[in-house]
DNA sequence: CTGAAAGCGCTTACAG
DNA sequence: CTGAAAGCGCTTACAG
C-alpha cells in the first residue's frame, strides 16, 4: 500500500484511484457504485482501495451530472425568533430524513436582500425553495423575483408569512380563525372590553388576526371600539401607548398578536397596579419561549412550527421527487394549501 | 426577438445563448465577463441577448470549475436557542458582505448527526466550516471527523464550545473570568453565601464558568462549599433538586451557568415566598431574550453572539481567501484564538 | 469484463 | 477577433 503523507491528506480523486490502479475511471466508478458489469476481483481491488483512502463522491460533480443539488433553500425574514427556528428544526428532520441538505438565508425583513438571497440561491445551489415573505415584500406587494423563480421550474413553498398574489404550494395557519377562538375564550370567560395590540398592517397575518378579533366580538354580543386596537411598529418605544390604552379604558382583557407584545403589556399593567389576570386577562399569538417563562405564564396561541416545517418540507421533496418522471407537457399543476392545527396553551395570564 | 414561452421558463444556459445567437460558447462566456478580447459588437449583442433572457451563470458549475463553492458550512448544536441563532446572524452578515453563502446543519447535540453532517457538507459542498461542538462530542472526545477534514485541508473555524484536543482557529470567550466577574460582583453587594447552579461535566464551558466561580469566592475570602453546587441535566426536571438548595442552606444568592436555569430558580423562589433581589439575587449566563423580559428582568453575562460570528466568518474567510496565493509547502499553520469581551449587564434581580 | 466518449455548465490557455 | 480543446469530478450509454 502507498500511503504517503500527501496522499493521507487531500480528498482523493476517482481519477486518482484509477491511476493508481491502473484502470480507467469507468472502472472505478462502476465499481464503487457495485455495478455487476466489473469483475469481482476488480470491483473489491476498487472498493478497498477507495475505502482506505476515505473516497467519497464530490457532491458539486454530482450535482452538475445529475442536474439537481438535493438541497433544500429556506428564505426567512429573522432568525433570532423562536417561530422561524422552530420551523427550520422542522424543516431539517424531513430534509435530513431524505438525504437533503438544508441552506438558509436571511431578508431581514428586507425586500432587497429577499431578491439577492434568492437569485442567488436559484442559480443552482438548489433544488426549491421554503420561504416566509419579508414584511418589506409584503409592504411592496412585489413578487417579481418568487414568479421567476417558480417560472424557471423551480418550486416554491411558503409558509406563515404568504401571499394570495403567487400560485404555488402554501403552509399556513388560520390565523383568522385562531385569533377568533383566542378572543372568545376570554369572552367565555367573562370579559367585556378586549383591545387588540397588534402590528402595523401591510403584515398579512396581522390583518387576518384583527379580522379574527373583530369577528369575535361582533358574533358574541360585544361592541367593536377602534379605539381598543393599537398598533405597534417598533415593541421598544410602545410604552406610552399601551399605558394610556390600559389608564383610559377600563380593560379587562388584552389579545396581543405576538408574545413580545404580551409580556410588555404585563409589564407596564404591573407598573401601573393591575393584577394579572384578575384586572387584566391576557393572551398571546405565537408560542413561544417568553410566554412560557414570563411571570406570570402567558396563554398562547401554538403555531407548532415543527409542524409546519415538516409539512413544508414533506411537500417539497415530494413534489421534487416527482417531477422527475412527470411530463414535462403536465403543465396544469396542483397546488395545495395545507393548514396547520392551532390550538390554546392555557397558562397563568387568564383564568 | 425571439420570445416563445418556452425560452421564457426553463433557466437558459451559455450553450443556448451560443445556438441562438450562432458564435462558439466560449465567445458567449468571454462577452458576458466583458473580455476585450471579443469584438465590441459581438460583445454587446451577446450581453443583450444574455441581459433579455436573465441568464446567470449556474453556482454549481463555477463551483467545479474554480474548486470552490463560496459557501461557508456551519455546524451547531440547536438553532432553537438565542445564542446560536446570534451567531448564525454573525455569520451571516460577514458572508454575505463578501459574498459567500451559508448553508447550516444541526447536530441536535448529537454525536451522529455532527459527524453525519460534516461529513456530507465535507464532500464538496462549501469551502470552510464554523462550528460548536456537540455535547455528546465533548463528552465522546472524539474528533476524528473533524481532524480528518482538517487535515484534508478544509479550514476549520470552532466557536463557544470548543477544544483543545484540535489545532484549528477559534473564537471564544473567557467562560472562566466572565464567571469570576460575576461571581465577584455578587461578593461585592454583600452576598456571602453563593450558590452555583451548573450543567454537567462534560460540557467544556460548564466546566470552566465553575471554575470561576470557585476563584472567585475562595480570593476574596468565602468558603467553598461543595453542597451550594447542583448539576442539572435536564431542565424539565430539576424543580426538587433547585427546592432543596434553596430550602436547606439560606442561601442569599445564586449563579446560574444559563439563562434558563436562572428564570426556573426566580420562579421556584417566588413561590417559596423568596424576594427578589433582597432576599436572593440572581446572575445567569448567557444574555438571552428570558433574562430581558423576566419578571424580574435577570442580570446576566453577555456572551454577544453577533460579534462571535462576525468574528469566526472574517477568520475562514480570511483563511479561505489567503491559501489561493499561500504555497502548499507553508505547513506551519499558525492558528489564532480570539477572545471576545464580555460584560455583565446589570438588571433587576440584583442590586 | 473494461474503457473511451460524451455530457452536466462553465472558464481559459492556446490556435488560427 | 473567434473558436476548438481541455478540464473541474462525476456517470452512463455504447463499443469492443
Amino acid at each position: 500500500m502507498i500511503l504517503s503523507d500527501d496522499i493521507m491528506k487531500k480528498k482523493i480523486t476517482l481519477k486518482q484511484i484509477a491511476r493508481e490502479l491502473d484502470v480507467s475511471i469507468s472502472t472505478v466508478s462502476k465499481s464503487l457504485r457495485n455495478s455487476l458489469e466489473i469483475g469481482e476481483e476488480t470491483r473489491l481491488k476498487v472498493q478497498a482501495f477507495a475505502k482506505f483512502y476515505h473516497y467519497k463522491p464530490n457532491n458539486i460533480a454530482l450535482s452538475l451530472k445529475n442536474r439537481k443539488t438535493k438541497t433544500i433553500g429556506i428564505i426567512i425574514p429573522e432568525i433570532v425568533h423562536h417561530f422561524f427556528s422552530t420551523v427550520i428544526n422542522g424543516v431539517e428532520q424531513i430534509a435530513n430524513e431524505n438525504g437533503y441538505s438544508v441552506i438558509i438565508c436571511l431578508s431581514d425583513d428586507s425586500f432587497d436582500k429577499e431578491v439577492l438571497n434568492m437569485e442567488m440561491l436559484a442559480n443552482g445551489s438548489i433544488d426549491g425553495f421554503i420561504m416566509s415573505l419579508s414584511k418589506e415584500t409584503q409592504q411592496k406587494k412585489d413578487f417579481h423575483h418568487i414568479i421567476e423563480v417558480i417560472n424557471q421550474g423551480m418550486p416554491v413553498v411558503m409558509f406563515d408569512r404568504v401571499t394570495d398574489d403567487i400560485q404555488c404550494d402554501k403552509v399556513i395557519i388560520d390565523d383568522e380563525l385562531a385569533a377568533y377562538e383566542a378572543v372568545k375564550s376570554l369572552i367565555d370567560k367573562g370579559r367585556k372590553k378586549i383591545a387588540l395590540v397588534t402590528t402595523v398592517d401591510y403584515v398579512s397575518v396581522g390583518k387576518l388576526r384583527t379580522d379574527g378579533y373583530t369577528k369575535a366580538l361582533l358574533n358574541n354580543g360585544l361592541t367593536f371600539d377602534d379605539n381598543l386596537i393599537i398598533k405597534i411598529e417598533n415593541v421598544d418605544s410602545c410604552e406610552i401607548k399601551i399605558s394610556k390604552l390600559l389608564e383610559d379604558k377600563a380593560i379587562d382583557a388584552v389579545f396581543a398578536v405576538n408574545e413580545l407584545f404580551a409580556v410588555t403589556i404585563i409589564k407596564i399593567a404591573n407598573k401601573m397596579g393591575l393584577k394579572i389576570p384578575e384586572d387584566l386577562a391576557v393572551i398571546a399569538f405565537t408560542d413561544g419561549i417568553i410566554s412560557k417563562y414570563s411571570t406570570p405564564t402567558i396563554t398562547t396561541v401554538t403555531q407548532n412550527g415543527i409542524e409546519m416545517g415538516n409539512v413544508a418540507a414533506k411537500i417539497l421533496i415530494e413534489r421534487l421527487e416527482s417531477e422527475e418522471e412527470e411530463l414535462e407537457e403536465n403543465q396544469e399543476e396542483i397546488y395545495k394549501t395545507v393548514v396547520i392545527e392551532t390550538h390554546l396553551i392555557e397558562r397563568e395570564s387568564t383564568n
